[in-house]
RNA sequence: GCCGACGUAGCUCAAUUGGCAGAGCAACGGAUUUGUAAUCCGUAGGUUAGGGGUUCGAUUCCCCUCGUCGGCUCCA
């Protein structure tokens, strides 16, 4: 209650400090006409987009964010009124104010018949609140402007840019700087950062932007995930196919992609007077092994799996580090079901993803989303009957399974509802981790069919699904999660062994031949360096163990074992190391003493 | 793609109003044989992202291209 009601409060700050912003950006720019957007809050503060002649730049914010504070400090009121629409229209209309006439417009065709509107000082806007009473319930010192971004009117890319200034706000200074505190602290963790750091990926301006370049490390972590994945979904039932990056243009024009998707599409190559295109998606491959012989309701259902690889156009802006890329491979899947196997099919894959998210120690990190269509958008194919009957199917194992999941209206597939996995990145923004989806249209339009047991030809259903991913996401949102630190199955190096002195290397050679023979990932760091360094080194690395060998080790043919987070050691037989290692590289727990240091 | 910011040695960062481009780490050479987070000394390393312009003189000012970052749009 009293929770809610700061929260309540914090967002009017929140809100009429939007308002503040607006008059400033009024008085800094008087010389020129600007044009009011609107103004929300967000989660760490407020913006206000702004149409201007010169768009806003980032050195404009100091003097705009200390007239900020002046008009603050004069403790003004805010004041509602209202206004009738026609009487608002007219009244922004001689103002010029032509952004604000679109949006009361919109509410007088929503049956409106008056507006607010929130005076503060000598500045007036339309807004429905609510406000602080007054601005001395500002703190003056919890906010601050943040930066500026181009916006598009109404989110629309065919509308004009305008010029967004973002603000953050918290109910005390120290909030605000506990907030900015937190934010360098992520940037530490950012993906790109650890992967330059710990030698695991490279993006090469020669190659393309996009297109990230595995080291031998990077590409190990991918091996590892890949083996778990693909053994998991071969035990329950999944064949594993490959199927090529390159087809036809038709098959996608078939597929309804051509359509949908062109603008992440490249551009056909011509190879013979024939049009082809590397893949946004693996389906109408899928789709063509699946139709290339008979199938009985008995042989279903049919799952093909597939680490795919595929490319999708992105536009330069978009792109970044491992979690947005212009090549990238899915642990993708397609089924083909029965009508009666649907639910009990979705149910396993879901079952499948909470055991992968589970072994990837990220259940508490993702949420599910049940996407839906947005009624009012065309890109949906139009049985709606098919879409109540995907989306129930879709609400049902979410409830039967007790996900916690939240509702996307307008971020549906074309072709069906989803059921995506969504997650954070560091930098906390939003994005789909992995999506599965129920699809009714494409065994229509690939004429896919099998023989039912009534003996009529029938359609099967395709469950498109990912049980973890595309490894670069997937690969990125793990280093951001686990803070660089990987747990030790799924390290590029697991083991740094440390020799003392060089007459310990042989010993130290020995005890790496042991563990390699046990498919342990080992690193012997015999250089001619002090042993602190080479525990500096490692711990950098975030290496899960460090083996100190010196000659009381090799003596009693022992290790000396510390993990990397804690200092606290412990000596053991080498054959003890390695049972405890090789159980914790095969199930991912982890090693008993050392590892409650952590 | 659009708006804004940024691009200096392999990495992290300096360089006064336009006046000889520098440090730490890494690399390399030498010494040190080290017991739980940096041993010491030395050497080398640059078309200041690329191209053009202004200027006696440009890392610094202007323009173009490429790339990176934050947003918008899109999306796995």
């Amino acid at each position: 209650m009293h929770l809610n009601h700061n929260a309540e409060a914090l967002d009017k700050i929140r809100h009429s400090l939007s308002h503040i912003l607006a008059w400033a950006v009024r008085v800094h720019f008087k010389e020129q006409p600007i044009r009011l957007g609107i103004g929300p809050t967000t989660e760490e503060g407020f913006y206000y987009d702004f149409e201007t002649e010169k768009p806003i730049s980032n050195s404009d914010l100091k003097s705009l964010e200390s007239l900020m504070r002046k008009l603050v400090a004069k403790n003004l009121p805010f004041e509602r009124s209202s206004m009738t629409i026609s009487h608002a229209i007219e009244y922004f209309t001689q103002q010029d104010a032509l952004l604000k006439v679109e949006l009361i417009e919109d509410l007088r065709e929503r049956g409106e018949t008056e507006v607010s509107i929130y005076t503060v000082g000598d500045f007036l806007d339309l807004c429905a609140g609510p406000h602080v009473e007054n601005t001395k319930e500002i703190p003056i010192k919890g906010f601050s402007l943040d930066r500026v971004a181009g916006a598009y009117w109404r989110g629309n890319e065919k509308n004009q840019m305008l010029s967004r200034v973002y603000g953050l706000a918290f109910p005390s200074h120290e909030a605000l700087e506990a907030y900015r505190k937190q934010r360098e602290d992520a940037e530490k963790y950012d993906h790109r950062k650890i992967g330059k750091e710990q030698d695991l990926f490279v993006i090469s301006k020669e190659v393309g932007k996009g297109l990230p370049l595995l080291t031998a490390k990077g590409a190990t972590i991918r091996r590892v995930l890949e083996r778990y994945i693909v053994d998991e979904e071969l035990e329950r039932g999944y064949q594993h196919v490959n199927t090529p990056v390159l087809g036809r243009k038709s098959l996608y024009v078939t597929s309804g992609h051509w359509e949908h998707y062109k603008d992440s599409i490249y551009p056909p190559l011509d190879i013979d007077g024939e049009e082809f295109i590397l893949r946004p998606m693996t389906c109408p491959h899928h789709f063509m092994l699946f139709d290339s012989k008979p199938h009985s309701y008995r042989d279903l259902p049919i799952r093909y799996a597939e680490v795919s690889p595929m490319y999708r156009r992105e536009r330069s802006g978009e792109l970044s580090g491992l979690v947005r890329v212009m090549g990238f491979h899915l642990f993708d899947a397609h089924l083909f079901v029965t009508p009666e196997q649907v639910e009990k099919e979705i149910k396993d894959v879901v079952v499948l993803i909470q055991d992968v998210i589970k072994r990837l120690g990220l259940a508490d990190q993702v949420w599910y989303r049940l996407s839906l269509r947005d009624d009012t958008k065309e890109k949906y194919i139009d049985m709606p009957t098919r879409w109540q009957e995907a989306e129930a199917i879709l609400r049902k194992v979410a409830d039967e399974l007790a996900l916690n999941y939240v509702e996307g209206v307008g971020h549906a597939a074309f072709y069906g509802p989803k059921l995506d996995i969504q997650m954070r990145t560091i930098g906390g923004k939003e994005e789909t981790l992995f999506t599965n989806q129920i699809d009714f249209a494409s065994a229509e339009r690939f004429d896919l069919k099998y023989m039912a047991s009534d003996n009529t030809t029938a359609r099967p259903i395709i469950i498109h699904r990912s049980s973890a991913g595309c490894i670069e996401r997937t690969i990125a949102f793990l280093l951001e999660h686990y803070r660089g630190a990987l747990p030790t199955w799924l390290a590029p190096v697991q083991v740094a062994l440390l020799p003392v002195n060089d007459r310990n290397n042989a010993y130290a050679e020995e005890i790496h031949q042991l563990l390699r023979k046990h498919k342990l990932r080992i690193e012997v760091d015999s250089r001619k360096e002090s042993l602190n360094q080479k525990i500096r080194q490692a711990r950098l690395q975030r290496i899960p163990y460090l083996v100190v060998i010196g000659d009381k080790e090799q003596e009693g043919r022992t290790v000396t074992v510390r993990n990397r987070d804690s200092g606290i050691q412990q000596s053991m037989p080498c054959e003890t190391f390695v049972e405890r290692l090789t159980a914790e590289n095969e199930n991912g727990t982890l090693m008993l003493e050392i590892a409650r240091s952590e």
